[in-house]
DNA sequence: GCAGCGTAAACTGTATGCAATTTTCCCAGG
DNA sequence: CCTGGGAAAATTGCATACAGTTTACGCTGC
């Protein structure tokens, strides 16, 4: 019987927190909930992304059945969701896998995060109200104590939401899908950066580049200095990404 | 008792064509094929994208079930993994529908598919191999007699070709990824542009622009013109898009 | 001791069944 | 004629069942 103590979803459709234990909410009096897949969407994401399962690991419909206490037929409409997305992989008659992208898909998905992150910070620059321009300042100045404790998993959030904001600003929704969809799928790949040394202060010092060039509304900059960010956090994650499917 | 006549598949995740008759490939022998889901999907994602289905159009699981001579259960997952594509949208206890967009997200598909174009262009003109740039070269001026001959729907065939060679000029597996799916939903809201007058040349003149700039190795010039190519279409498709939910 | 093989266990793919919910449609009331 | 309410029909959500395939494991032969 194993547990879990998933605490901080970091959602791949709909962007938002909550706590979910091991068994889903499934309360007697409302039966049907009828998001019981898309709970199990969210959770096994998680798993994923958190790093609970790493890549290659297999996730077979019966424990999971077991663990969320529903039936294969909801375990196996989440598995083709995540499949769909892009964080798992069947093969006919096998049991699905958490992706183990190849050292070049890998490389591509920097890439075009890179590219993404730069769009998003170009459109900011130009489409970003007052007040989230304001909002964007004072959370990245705030995040300067983090910096200074060396809170990582603080700061670690602060950093999801300040480029979430980026996303945002660019008042575009298919591109916020994009690079939300982007993003969940290089999550599992991007945890080995948080413990390097200097790390956060490098990040505060690029996410200062970024907001100056967004409050200056000066595109080129901003998107120049966003895709450089991400091209960082590349470079430390592609060292410690082990390589996919030996040939 | 509905019959398909679906011949030809803009594939979703794998990108290749085939003929599909209205019973699925379900040979008594070959039971379980392991992959009547994946069929169902790119089924039904046809039914979409060439229009067979217009947007907002319900998707009730029994018909499909009796339409393509299978159970409910793998009906019910190729809907789960169309929604995670975003061809269909799902509310728990309804019936799916055909993905029927607002103006305005619209409007965003169509500017992220210009930028993602654009970065396509511009790593095409920069990475393409030789062989690759004279392939499209050759292609691009082989589709002038289709203008000249009016021919649409060759054209079209034709203009799916060549964009692809340009996704794949790009030598990046990940973005690849992001411009065929928004290329697939923005399908069903591009077939309005087809018939307007003198389209066809101008289509051609915007592609040797883009081809110009590649094989000169233009990065700025064919990123350029890949996007405003974009903005053509989405302005002729925009006016004809219906807008969505009333709300 | 180890490789090859065959059987059993485990697991996937799909069909079917049932409870819950939504939709339809008919009829009374205004 | 139109509107609102309510019961029946249609449909979804999930569980279970079963057939077929893959995997694991032990056994035999070398």
């Amino acid at each position: 019987m194993l547990t879990m103590t998933v605490t901080h979803c970091i959602c791949i459709q709909c962007n938002f927190n909550q706590i979910r234990p091991v068994k889903l909410a499934r309360k007697k009096e409302v039966i049907r909930s009828g998001t019981t897949v898309e709970q199990m969407v969210r959770a096994i994401a998680d798993l994923i992304i958190t790093g609970a399962m790493q890549p290659g690991e297999r996730l077979d419909e019966i424990s999971l059945a077991n663990r969320f206490e529903v039936s294969r037929t909801p375990v196996r409409e989440a598995l083709g969701q995540l499949c769909a997305i892009g964080l798992v992989e069947r093969e006919p008659n096998k049991s699905a896998v958490v992706t183990n992208v190849s050292q070049q898909h890998l490389a591509s998905m920097f890439e075009a995060m890179a590219e993404l992150e730069g769009i998003c910070a170009r459109l900011s620059a130009e489409r970003m109200t007052v007040d989230e321009r304001r909002m964007l300042e004072a959370e990245h100045k705030a995040s300067a104590r983090l910096v200074h404790r060396g809170a990582e998993d603080e700061y670690e959030a602060h950093n999801t939401e300040f480029h979430t904001r980026l996303y945002r600003g660019a008042h575009n929704d298919h591109v916020f899908e994009l690079v939300t969809q982007t993003r969940a799928r290089l999550a599992p790949f991007r945890r080995a950066q948080f413990r390097l040394p200097g790390r956060l202060l490098r990040s505060y010092e690029e996410h200062d580049a970024i907001v100056l060039a967004v409050l200056r509304a000066d595109a080129v900059s901003a998107s120049r200095a966003a895709y450089a960010h991400v091209a960082t956090v590349s470079d430390a994650s592609i060292v410690f990404a082990r390589d996919a499917e030996p040939a």
